[in-house]
DNA sequence: GTGCATTGAGAAAACGTTTTCTCGTGAATT
DNA sequence: AATTCACGAGAAAACGTTTTCTCAATGCAC
């Protein structure tokens, strides 16, 4: 019923090895292999991805496990890995794990019964320190976050450097008291955090640094907790998207405005990010960093391809720059 | 180097068959079935899901193809689906057609070739009436838009009354000149552009419904000649969310604010909604009809693992509906 | 106690390719 | 002109499973 590649070779007359070959593109004979090609379109054959890839021993597959489909960050990394990947001939699984450590593994092994020729990663958050490192013999690329004492290929934002440009940004602004909120469970959170810590100290700002475990009404705590406290900020800074919205939502619930009452400013720029905010004069809003989501992407897959050709080189960290989105 | 299923009959002292057996749940001895189990911990044994796909000739894969992975509509029924899915022991490839027709012929040919046993479908929008029907004898689900004249399982928003409600919900606010984008190129804009029209109607309002070429720049332009018209609106209705944005932006240019000089109404639910277009009296914003993205995936999901069990059952086609997010 | 059905496990075939092996042909070199 | 060489194509092996086939052992009925 369904057509193989015999029955293509039958129609060409010739064997089935020959149409192997055309269809790998290796030297043979013009005229066979116009045969060959004639009678794959009239037999409307689909070659048996399972055989060849049993066959073969190698897949052009590669796996994009990322933490949060919902997050645009990781849904933009993603058009830019499948981009330069099918322009390379390969294709991209994606997976999403929801920040689960269980669904990330059960992929990672996922990803090894598949025999996929690499994986690029974005690590869930951990709770507890990895005692192994994903992949096995399978090159790897982490993006977004690393895992410390892996030796693997990454690309990751220079998370501190950036965050201390969103502190020396308020503070060009004429803010003083700046509050941040940087998520507890992640090596970004912590990066984030460092960069504002010594960009206010540097500035001799008055800062008050809080780690918000990721769970619901965390963010919120911790706001109300400054807001009501001895020394309310004039600013505060937001280590990821949805504890940005979730400060957000709590100063409209206070009545406070942006950026009138309270300055914000956070990581990852939205659409909608020019819309919110708007202070009286007509100016302010929400300043945020611009991750170089094309650029992360497109390194991430370059590496990983590179890495297939040559499995021993060292493994290299690429850090890169965001970008200032001022507004206000 | 890598152990296969030989290595670890071997250990277990057995024949491949019967570890095989013990690993598809079938009734074998059970100290054999423990010798098994041992065997395949401690050899580390990892089925080669080729060789399995290609002797057993069906795969646990659903091909789940959307047509703009960063549409958060389609990322949050992407969860959906891939929740259900494994739930019944199917794992989930995500594909991103950017709504490019020859991607999507790509990648339902690469579900194809994968021997994929399903594919839960968004299509891109068609410039032209399709000549083939996706799938050829593989189960495929559409969601989000139908193709004319194609005789498949599907699952859709009530497109034409939701838009009629969005139309009365602002009718009860005091609006009476009505504008509507609608995308031209779309089944859904049409359906859209259909009850905005019927409620308008009925309601005796003023309305002005325009078909806008989903081309960047389009929406601005149709936008301004509506504001610099004779009739001007005093509400705006987006069909979709990449439009309200621009018209969000167009509004901004022109020094408008959403809601005190204009009305806003649009499709898609978003967190950030929340925040813009606060009104001076505090009340106001963005209108939206919220889609059941979870129950769309679910459906989806569902139809196809049904159809799986049941090849020649009638096509259904679900149509539900959504939620009216009122913001002023 | 014999015959028959039933169960369970091993042997071997099968899945649809790619790759290796082998061989024949024609060109190139001596 | 003879020998080697390069090349291209077919035959056959191989990839790692699942499934079918076969057979031995066990249980049950008569």
């Amino acid at each position: 019923m369904a057509v193989g590649i015999k029955d293509v070779a039958r129609v060409a007359g010739v064997s089935a090895a020959t149409v192997s070959r055309v269809l790998a593109g290796k030297a043979v004979d013009a005229a066979m292999q116009a045969r060959v090609l004639d009678a794959v379109k009239s037999t409307g054959y689909r070659p048996n991805l399972a055989a060849r890839r049993l066959r073969s021993r190698h897949s052009n597959v590669i796996g994009l496990i990322v933490a949060d489909i919902r997050n645009p960050f990781f849904t933009a990394v993603s058009r830019s890995v499948e981009t330069v990947a099918a322009a390379r001939g390969m294709q991209v699984i994606l997976c999403n794990t929801d920040e689960d450590p269980a669904k990330e593994a059960m992929y990672l092994d996922l990803m090894h019964q598949e025999r996929a020729a690499g994986v690029i990663l974005a690590p869930s958050r951990q709770r507890v320190a990895r005692t192994e490192w994903p992949g096995g013999e399978r090159p790897v690329v982490l993006i977004d976050r690393a895992i410390p004492g892996a030796d693997l290929d990454c690309v990751l934002l220079d998370n501190e450097r950036m965050a201390a440009v969103l502190v020396e940004h308020l503070h060009t602004q004429g803010h003083r008291r700046i509050a941040g909120l940087f998520g507890a469970m992640s090596m970004t959170g912590l990066e984030r955090r460092a960069g504002f810590e010594r960009a206010a100290k540097a500035l001799g700002l008055e800062t008050q640094a809080i780690a918000v475990p990721h769970s619901a009404g965390e963010a919120e705590r911790a706001l109300t907790g400054l807001l009501s406290g001895p020394h309310r900020p004039d600013a505060v800074v937001a280590s990821n998207g949805v504890m940005l919205l979730n400060v957000l939502r709590t100063l409209r619930a206070q009545g406070l405005s942006v950026p009138n009452d309270m300055a914000l400013a956070g990581f990852d720029n939205n659409d909608w990010m020019d819309f919110v905010g708007q202070g009286a004069s007509g100016a302010g809003g929400i300043s945020v960093i611009e991750q170089p989501v094309e650029e992360i992407g497109r390194t991430a897959t370059t590496m990983l391809l590179d890495r297939l050709d040559n499995p021993r080189a060292p493994t290299r960290k690429v850090v890169l720059a965001g970008k200032l989105v001022a507004r206000g």
